[in-house]
Parts: C-alpha cells; sequence; structure tokens
DNA sequence: TTTAAAAACTAATACCTGTTAGTTTTTAAA
DNA sequence: TTTAAAAACTAACAGGTATTAGTTTTTAAA
C-alpha cells in the first residue's frame, strides 16, 4: 500500500540477488500497512506508538528510524488514499464514454479501492481531522476537487438527460456514503463476492430499490 | 438531547415559579451536549475533559458534580441515539401500510434524527467503539437489533414483490450508508431545506440514478 | 575479518490524561 | 440571617503520551 507494488530493485551487483528482506523501505511500509489497520480500529487519537510498534514488533522509539513522527504516518496513508482518488477521476475525465458509463467506471474504482485497501481508505475518512496546518488544507482540497469531479461528471449527464434531474450535491453525498460501509463491513468470505458487490451497489444506485 | 425536551417540573411551593437556572440536570445535559459537539469534531479519544470543560465554562474536576467519568458521557449519548432508533422501528413495525412505505418512513425517521441531533448520530456511528466492556456489548446487540429489523422490512418487501430482488444485507447497508453524510454535511441553511433533502434522498434510494 | 552504516535497544525528557481529595463559593429554602 | 446542601474551585495523583539522546546490535559490503 501507498506505494503499492514497489519491486526490489535489482542491484547492479551480481553477488545479490535479492535485497535485504528488512530494507528501509519495506519497513517503513510495514509500519504504515500496521497503522492503517489499528488506526482503522482504535483511531488515531486512540492508538499509541507503543501499540503500534507491539503490532510491527519493534519498540516504539525504534519505528523513528523509518518514520519522522506519528503525525506523517497518518499524512502519508490520507494522501496516497486522496491521491489515489483524483489519478481515478483523471482517468475517467478522459474516457469517451457516456455520462453513466463514466459515473459507473468512478464508482467501480471507488468501491475496489475500498476492497483492496479497507483500512487505509477507513482512515483517510475518518482520521483525516487530526492531519494538522498545510497538510489539513491540502487534504481538504484534494477531497474538494474530487468531489467536485464526479459533481460535474453528475451534473453532465442531468443535463444530456441520461439522469434523473436530483440536486447534485445530494446525489454526489448520497452515492459517496451508500458505498462506504463496504470498509466497515466487506471482507472476502461474507458471502458476496466483490464482483456480486460491486454490481448490487450499482443495481440499488442507478435503478433504485423500487420495483 | 437524550433526555430530549425533558421540561422543568413546576414545583409545588407557589413562590417558586421557574426551577434554578443551573439544576443539576440541565447542567448535566449541556456537558452532554458540548461533548457531542466536540467528540463529533474531534473524536472520543481526541476530547480532553479539560477541553470539554473549556466549552462548558467549567473546570474539567468542577464537572465530576454532574456526571461520573467521561466513559459515561460516551455511553449516555450512544444510548440515547440507539434507543431512539429502535423506538422508531418499533413504531414502523407496528405500522399497517406496504412494506415500500414502511422502509420509505423508517428511512425518514432515520435522516430526521440526524437532522436534528447530528452530533449525537455521529458520536453513535463513530465514536461507539470506544465503550468497554457490558456497554459495548449491549450497543452492539441494539444496532444488530435495529439492523436486522431494517433488514426484514426490506426482504418481506422483495418476497412481496415491492422491491427490487437485491441481496438484502448489501441493500440494508447501502441504504443506512447512503444517508450518513447528512450528519456531516447537512447544515440549515445549505440551499436545501430538510423536506427537499428528503425526498431527493428517497427518490435516488427508491427510483435510482438512472433514467 | 574488518568496517561503517543501518536499525534495533534502553533510558529519560517534558507534557498531557482522567480522576480524586479537600476547600471555598453559591444557591435557595427555613 | 442562618443553615445546609449543591456546585464550583485548586492542587495533586499516578500513569500514559510522543519523542530524543546515547548505546548496542545487526547487517552487508570491502
Amino acid at each position: 500500500m501507498y506505494v503499492k507494488h514497489q519491486r526490489k530493485t535489482t542491484s547492479n551487483s551480481q553477488h545479490q540477488l535479492f535485497m535485504a528482506k528488512r530494507s528501509k523501505v519495506n519497513q517503513r511500509q510495514r509500519i504504515l500497512d500496521e497503522a492503517a489497520k489499528l488506526f482503522k480500529e482504535k483511531g488515531f487519537a486512540g492508538t499509541s506508538m507503543r501499540d503500534l510498534g507491539g503490532e510491527v514488533g519493534m519498540e516504539a522509539a525504534s519505528m523513528y528510524n523509518h518514520i519522522k513522527s506519528k503525525d506523517e504516518i497518518l499524512e502519508s496513508i490520507c494522501f496516497y488514499v486522496s491521491n489515489t482518488y483524483i489519478s481515478q477521476l483523471a482517468e475517467v475525465e478522459k474516457m469517451d464514454a457516456s455520462y453513466t458509463k463514466k459515473v459507473e467506471t468512478l464508482l467501480r474504482r471507488h468501491v475496489y479501492l475500498m476492497i483492496e485497501d479497507g483500512a487505509a481508505v477507513s482512515v483517510a475518512n475518518n482520521d483525516w481531522k487530526y492531519l494538522t496546518g498545510d497538510k489539513l488544507i491540502q487534504f481538504k482540497e484534494a477531497r474538494k476537487r474530487y468531489e467536485q469531479g464526479f459533481a460535474a461528471l453528475i451534473e453532465q449527464g442531468i443535463a444530456a438527460g441520461e439522469l434523473q434531474p436530483v440536486n447534485v450535491s445530494v446525489a454526489l453525498f448520497t452515492i459517496l456514503s451508500a458505498v462506504r460501509w463496504v470498509e466497515l463491513w466487506y471482507r472476502p468470505g461474507r458471502g458476496i463476492s466483490a464482483e456480486d458487490l460491486e454490481r448490487n451497489i450499482m443495481t440499488i444506485l442507478l435503478n433504485g430499490l423500487a420495483k
């Protein structure tokens, strides 16, 4: 996560086939991953560095060889999520398709990230408020950018007659919230596959519950 | 809130027209109200008793004349919300109406509580995890009871052919989540009235976004 | 095997936490 | 005006917080 799928750079030394198992970047990543899980479970303020150290298998103080501060951990997680969302928006905006299709695609990716990275998404959704100073401002701006881009798609869909003429803000937030339970509820093996889950959500939001 | 609309009991002494402005119950209620606002804003773990005292206009220690502990504040808020939800469910279950109408009514009341008591609902939604021991178990049970009651209405609606044959759990959580943004977003004077808000949400969830 | 950097440790820092004890002030009825 | 209870206060507690400094161990290349 956060530096997703970053692979070991094969060294130019022939003697070294694999990088150290405990390289700086990997340990940092482990700390971020465990932090996301713990923050999701107990909240940022409810998680101590000693808790986190316990989970990582390291003294709290030792983690400072890999991270700058507790705040920096939160920042890394939050901006990984916001950057991912914004990239997805940018990709969809470039698509050559109907607005319905664009909304559907963006929503699908939105849900997909929740399934893939539930803990990080949860932290970005719930603990962003503990960001401070510039970082707080930047995060709010990023979120606003995503929301406005998403809203624009809905608005254009309505203007083109593809979507119901509902209040755009209400539609946007209803959609974005409607999928938030995924992060709380979904676990593989809940009796429903990720595909079925996506399809059901799409049906409800696009076609409604009533017959 | 929590002891909603409890009115001053007119004393049997004729000399006393009004109760003291700072009676024990009122001060306690003020503490609970300010706590709900603060917990919503900064989280339970992120709010100190000194923060709360500052907001109430009282030393932290002085509040212990009115409350038992910080945990008890959280319990009062959470159970006020869960009790309200469960009463609403019980009322709707007694109704003589179609399942669509029942689902709609329950959802309307659900949204109404969010509009009326956003801070308390927010705390019950986000900070319940800081409840401990019995209280945590009881709260989870109450939530489960509400969710199962709500799910039963949807299930019966599907069985009666009134609602789309979607996965009941997905429908339930999509609906319950869909309205959660109200607590984060809605403020009177946002350019949309509570009635319009309710109507728009109902339209999207019952009829869908697509035309 | 030597060497030096990286990553772990222990100990200590200054500060913040919820809560209690004891005291003073406020309130409201006698 | 007296009295007693209620509600505020100050001071202190024991323990938790993130973080730093200094030291030892581990790692991996020379």
